[in-house]
RNA sequence: GGGCGGUUAGCUCAGCUGGGAGAGCAACUGGUUUACACCCAGUAGGUCGGCGGUUCGAUCCCGUCACCGCCCACCA
């Protein structure tokens, strides 16, 4: 303390009990970096802890620097300092502290700058006795000079001038235990020893240099964020321009009400310079070309300037790309492009530059760019984000970590060694190289195959679902290279068979119902594409087309076909024809997310007037309930007649009879018209109808009618009896469940009507079917 | 410390305005019928993280806990 100034110290427990007191003529104060202490400006206190309120405008000595120039700082209060934390006093260097820093500004403490850009004690300015004693004065009331006359004060004594800052940062310490003004604490063996803790800190490093941070005050030019930032916050809040998904206007919002001055000059030497100069009197010209500048300095000035200088920063690289959606387009120019192009459609982007970009061209876009009443105009109207690849783990894609899968690997293949020499190559720490390795070849010991563009990026767009990410996996892909292929080999199928599409095809004048069908299905499946494609959900309309080419047009469709393609007359042609136009419409469906593939098999499957990606987006076509009841009720019988083959361990190779009965007259016609599939696909040799279902068979029963397959002789009629007992339980499961939801007064009261009443439809639908398969269980235990 | 998000089948993930859960891969059974074994047919597998609440009804809405992750700040 000043002048052997003394106080007491008196340490209380929560209880407020005296646990510790003492008479002391200094304050402890803890410091990572000792050598900050010269540029100290003040020592802050909570303005509630009561143990400096004795001190509090008192000032205290730095025990650093030359004995005979000690420099005196006030002891100030501010609710900056933790009185729970260390001793609770904080030493204050406002310019080398970006906490410290907004202390110092608060409490009008100069901001003493100790250190030039390399990081090394500052060696200029005047003598450490003059400015000590300017600083004196300073603390002792005198007035804060103006910044620059602050910064011109060297307070480095001329000891540590030109040291590095860990060199001074040693020396200082030396300095102050040699003196015996560090706290002491007592060791084991009776030693007083300097008090070091031990202690964690997070320590901020550059990203590239990989060197501790050390914070310092310097001359920047900045955006007054905030004033921009307010415009940008109202177009999205009256949606004007729209997040999707929406929940990310939240970050948005979050980031633009808690706005800083964004800093906006970059002492780097590459980006657009800062359009600034300098008079020889430090006055500021900025204008656009420097015979600009001059001409505004003169006017200014009243006399031309002997030079000026431009000012050798360049811009932010965010402050740049803020202007691409108009500076693309030739502005400051009022060109065509701008006038066409601006505002633009939707931003496609990812949730990690939200800010650094998103909300940067916002503000730049209302700033600069006007609509034709000359009122602001966003960048766009919506900002679509989507979900970020990560690696297995879930970490961010990054090429200093080396967990970068490479696309162009995924698409033309690579084997391990040659995976593993990239992954390790260029790395931005070596060391890390063998430990990643190892994981490489852990990871993919094979390397990847070769799956092709077209199956990455439909493997993107189907696991693009709004999520936060999306963690890349390899089977994925190989599972959608293998639809690729499908519907390459569905498109040979169909040419070996003389399929094409005519160009005076009519969709609406299709007779059979198989093609009626599946142009109903078409329909169905462009209308969702068309529909998810609008609402940004790429991972619906993808995995629509997937289910659509795979599991409709090729497992259903195409084998319908077969017969049909082997027989002849109308129907073949017509069916040549639509699968032709079906297939088509699936190209150019499929065409944004497999471009490629789409476009070489519609290049090889006709002459076309143009490329695959001029034709027009396809539209629904035919609709016919009735074709789609009755390919569905054959999709039905099919399958239900598989499985229970299946189930029953018939060989696939028996050819069954199927007999019918309790068939109304549509059903019949039904089987009749679509006995060739039937006999095909169930692998039948006869399908007859009869009275009475047949003793020993295994039956099926699907709306009104049951069909059996006699079994005489080939299985185990126990195991038939079990296939119905196990059907019979599941219908029972339903039929109790929906039962007891009916009974329930407050169900039937409360619930919409459309929901009661489909329940129970529901249920006479399980109460039918059940009354069906007692009959057949019955009759195989008769 | 502040904010945000996640937890659904063995794995990777869907499930949009509450009405008994789906896909791909993997698994299992069986298949060389002239598009396709990167295939076909079939099967199995889930108290939707735990506990409360709202509701006639909750994977879905609310609260809470646990675990995981991301962003921001950071302790003199």
């Amino acid at each position: 303390m000043a002048d052997g100034q003394t106080y007491t110290f008196v340490q209380k427990d929560e209880d407020g009990n005296v646990v510790f007191e003492e008479e002391r003529d200094f304050i402890s104060i803890a410091t990572t970096r000792p050598e900050t202490m010269l540029g100290d400006g003040a020592v802050a206190v909570h303005p509630d802890d009561e143990r400096y309120a004795p001190i509090v405008g008192k000032l205290c000595e730095i025990p650093v620097g030359p004995k005979e120039h000690r420099r005196l700082i006030p002891i100030i209060t501010d609710e900056y300092p933790d009185p729970d934390f260390g001793s609770g006093a904080v030493k204050i260097t406002g310019a080398h502290d970006f906490n410290d820093y907004q202390v110092a500004k608060r409490n009008g403490i100069p901001l003493y700058r100790l250190m030039d850009v390399k990081a090394c004690m500052r060696e200029d300015g005047a003598s450490y006795a003059e400015c000590a004693a300017q600083a004196m004065a300073v603390a002792k009331g005198a007035g804060l000079p103006d910044e620059a006359a602050v910064d011109a004060i060297n307070l480095v004594p001329e000891a540590y001038r030109g040291l590095d800052r860990y060199e001074a940062r040693m020396k200082i310490v030396e300095d102050i235990n040699a003196e015996g003004l560090a706290v002491f604490i007592r060791d084991e063996d009776g030693n007083d020893l300097p008090f070091v803790e031990n202690k964690k800190i997070m320590q901020p490093f550059g990203d590239r240099s990989k060197v501790v941070i050390e914070p310092m005050l310097t001359d920047q030019w900045f955006v007054d964020a905030k004033t921009l930032a307010e415009p940008a916050i109202q177009s999205v809040r009256n949606g004007r321009t729209e997040f999707v998904p929406k929940t990310w206007e939240n970050t948005y919002f979050h980031w633009m009400e808690n706005i800083e001055p964004w800093c906006i000059s970059r002492q780097l030497w590459w980006g657009h310079q800062i359009p600034a100069w300098y008079d020889p009197e430090g006055n500021i010209y900025v204008a656009k070309t420097e015979a600009e500048a001059y001409a505004l300095a003169e006017t200014e000035r009243g006399s031309a300037p002997s030079e000026l200088v431009r000012d050798p920063d360049v811009l932010d690289t965010w402050f740049s790309s803020a202007l691409w959606p108009f500076s693309t387009l030739g502005w400051p120019d009022q060109t065509p492009e701008l006038k066409r192009y601006y505002q633009t459609d939707v931003l496609v982007t990812g949730f990690d530059i939200i800010f650094f970009w998103v909300a940067r061209m916002m503000m730049a876009g209302l700033h600069f760019m006007k609509d034709e009443d000359g009122n602001p105009l966003e960048p766009f109207h919506t900002v679509y984000i989507h979900a970020l690849v990560r690696d297995e783990d879930g970490k961010k894609m990054s090429k200093s970590i080396g967990n970068v899968i490479d696309p162009l690997d995924l698409i033309q293949g690579i084997d391990a060694d040659g995976l593993v020499a990239k992954r390790t190559y260029g790395l931005a720490r070596p060391q890390d190289a063998p430990r990643i390795e190892k994981e490489t070849r852990k990871r993919y010991p094979d390397g990847f195959e070769a799956y092709g563009a077209d199956a990455l990026r439909f493997t993107l767009a189907i696991m693009a679902a709004q999520g936060r990410d999306v963690k890349l996996s390899v089977e994925r892909v190989a599972g959608y290279r293998n639809f690729g292929t499908k519907l390459w080999n569905a498109t040979r199928f169909a040419q070996m068979n003389g399929v094409k599409a005519h160009p005076d095809f009519q969709p609406d004048l299709v007779n059979h119902t198989i093609n009626r069908w599946i142009l109903t299905e078409l329909s169905a499946c462009i209308r969702e594409v068309t529909d998810n494609t609008q609402r940004y959900r790429f991972n619906d309309a993808a995995s629509a087309l997937y289910k659509f080419v795979w599991n409709t047009f090729c497992d259903w469709y195409l084998e319908l076909l077969k017969p049909i393609f082997n027989g002849d007359g109308a129907a073949k042609l017509e069916s040549q024809q639509c699968a032709g136009f079906v297939l088509d419409q699936i190209y150019a469906l499929l065409h944004p997310y497999m471009p490629f593939m789409t476009e070489e098999l519609f290049s090889l499957t006709g002459e076309r007037e143009k490329l695959l990606c001029h034709t027009s987006w396809p539209s629904p076509v035919v609709e016919d309930e009735a074709a789609a009841a009755e390919i569905n009720w054959l999709i039905d019988v099919v399958s239900q007649i598989r499985s229970v083959r299946a189930e029953m361990n018939i060989k696939p190779s028996a050819q069954l009879e199927l007999e019918v009965s309790g068939e109304d007259a549509r059903t019949r016609k039904r089987v009749e018209t679509h006995q060739g599939a039937l006999t095909t696909m169930a692998r039948l040799k006869a399908i007859l109808f009869v009275e009475a279902a047949p003793k020993n068979s295994a039956q099926i029963v699907v709306g009104e009618a049951t069909y059996c397959l006699p079994l005489e002789g080939v299985v185990d009629f126990a195991e038939e009896s079990a296939r119905l007992e196990k059907e019979l339980k599941k219908l029972d499961g339903e039929i109790k469940r929906l039962n007891g939801k009916l009974n329930n007064e407050k169900f039937v009261a409360n619930a919409p009507e459309t929901i009661v009443a489909e329940e129970r439809s529901k249920l006479a639908e399980y109460v039918s079917q059940r009354e069906k398969v007692q009959i057949a269980f019955d009759r195989v235990n008769a």
